[in-house]
DNA sequence: TCCTAAATGAGATTTATTATCTTTTAAGAG
DNA sequence: CTCTTAAAAGATAATAAATCTCATTTAGGA
């Protein structure tokens, strides 16, 4: 599935929000700009070509694709927020040497999970999704 | 294990921390507060008590704490940060309903990923550690 | 082409967190 | 037990990410 321009517009209009230059530019940033990025990241990469986007903006944006489920929030334990555009299933690389957030798809491992968990309630509490988290560091780091 | 003030004073002095009041008050309030407290809940719990405690104090001790490796942060996608007391592998229960983070001990489950992980290298990356998150809902919610 | 609700821009505001600097204190030495 | 000092706490200023407000612009249907 390659993210053409055109590809972008229609994940907007199909979730009924008008296409518009800054939302373009946003989401192919999230698309573009690698190990899952902060709003900064975004901002600094969209201003290369659209100097005037307001700061304000993107992140309004960003949280209107969250709404519209066409990205998501990645979890960390530091205080800036990073945005992830894969909406499938998948799992994260963190490393804890440098900052870098990379994504680890498995369809294996979801399937050992979901029976792992088949027999086993966690009384109180009904499963819906499992993000597992494999922290460690890269080679080149 | 069960944490009274003695075990408390020996985790800190253990690590060549001073023991300060302070530190206690913290460390007790990060083992006592439910749910994995942010910053300001533990503020506003350990006021009860001690109501001159500063912020900045807290923020501090927490940091130290941290570098001591006597508590953890916990990964989240909102931008409060929030701390854990627990240091043994564990998982975490995140409630998409309220915000309670439960802690989810399992060693038969680190096992399987350890397991599953053995033949499955991957490329560039070594791993170190596994945290689950397991997102659903609680039924109380 | 026109109209209007929705989106953007600019900038003020909030709030969590960090930094600075002075005062206080824990804890080891004598 | 007292003295000394490096470390910690308190008070408050400073940052910076994220949110909010409101005037202006624009996407997209009529």
């Amino acid at each position: 599935m390659k993210t053409t321009i055109e590809n972008i517009r229609n994940q907007l209009s199909d979730k009924g929000l008008k296409v518009t230059p800054q939302r373009i530019a946003i989401l192919e940033a999230v698309y573009g700009v690698g190990g899952h990025p902060t709003a900064d990241n975004i901002i600094e990469h969209i201003r290369k070509n659209n100097p005037n986007i307001a700061s304000g903006t993107v992140y309004k944006v960003l949280d209107t694709l969250i709404e519209n489920k066409l990205i998501r929030r990645v979890t960390t334990d530091r205080d800036v927020m990073r945005y992830d555009g894969v909406m499938g299933k998948h799992h994260h690389l963190y490393c804890t040497e440098c900052d870098l957030i990379e994504d680890y798809i498995d369809e294996e491992l979801d399937t050992v999970l979901r029976e792992y968990f088949k027999n086993r309630e966690i009384k109180g509490f009904h499963i819906k999704e499992f993000v597992l988290q494999i922290k460690g560091t890269f080679d080149k780091c």
